[in-house]
DNA sequence: CCTTAATCGGATAATTAATATCCGGATAAA
DNA sequence: TTTATCCGGATATTAATTATCCGATTAAGG
């Protein structure tokens, strides 16, 4: 069971946006270098982001990527469902319904307890990523930091800015 | 994100597991026949539960899988933990120490927050499944099944160790 | 002792998912 | 018009999952 690094990759970028100047985005490039990771692919992720209304793109020169919403709107299970999409991560395959002693379709109006079991296990995972806002995580991070490294950050994307 | 279909399996297998007499075990080609799945992956996949402490194995002519603890004793996470392995689903790679405002090794004494916020998610996720016993999902189970149908099983069973 | 039925574990192949790249089109600023 | 940027489709690469095979070992039973 592994998460995509997209996700991983995201919720940094999504910390880092709250640094711009009101109106203005940062290009997939710019964010790439920030974080050392494929421009590319990252240009996927972000469109992810787009599509679920966490970020909002401006397109033409001098455009780039801005949150949509503020972070403390934006919880990590908006993340996750925007970059991995919905589908739960356990799959019932309906084996109960397999072989000699298989269950008829009719019989399983229910759903299985199996995956009952781990669906309502994943329904709490959800539910705490659910109550994690972005913004609490920067408030985290900011507490802990190394002194002025939030500033030397906000520094070098004004200065990507130009 | 997705859970291994080893995972569906091996639950339900332990969950028709109790239904044998003492001290007999049932081969990997019966139970793969039993829910219509690949017998050599199966195997595979049994091995796995052998080796967690799950089910214990009794080899040659007669020989077989039964479980090695009460289904009580079993949770739905040691059966997750047996099959995926111990590695957390969310992999830090440590990119805050990335690109021209990366932090160097040394000040990344505390774990990344990113990192903590999804952690803490999946240890509750942990949490859950280790709250859920194999006995708790039989009962329910057995409680919704259609009446007679664990009775077809366990006949089929041991229909199957003559 | 021999045959049969079973697990064990290593090697390997096939399939699917995740990761990554490329490019032509659209859009907007200068 | 040029430049910088996002958009989306197509495609390639890599990794994880799923699946198979086979020789070795073990134990029961004749």
């Amino acid at each position: 069971m592994q998460i995509a690094k997209g996700v991983e990759w995201a919720t940094h970028i999504c910390t880092i946006l709250p640094l711009l100047p009101p109106g203005r985005g940062l290009s997939v490039d710019v964010l790439a270098e920030l974080f050392e990771v494929p421009s590319a692919y990252l240009s996927k992720q972000m469109q992810l982001l787009r599509r679920a209304g966490i970020v909002e793109s401006v397109r033409g020169k001098g455009g780039g990527y801005r949150l949509a919403r503020t972070p403390d709107e934006i919880t990590l299970l908006d993340i996750v469902l925007a970059i991995e999409g919905p589908s739960p991560a356990f799959r019932c395959t309906e084996i109960r319904q397999n072989g000699p002693c298989g269950l008829k379709r009719t019989d399983c109006k229910r759903p299985c307890e199996v995956a009952s079991a781990f669906g309502e296990a994943e329904r709490i995972y959800r539910d705490a990523l659910k109550a994690r806002t972005l913004g609490s995580v920067m408030q985290e991070a900011t507490m802990n930091a190394k002194p002025g490294h939030m500033i030397d950050i906000a520094n070098w994307v004004q200065k990507q800015l130009a």
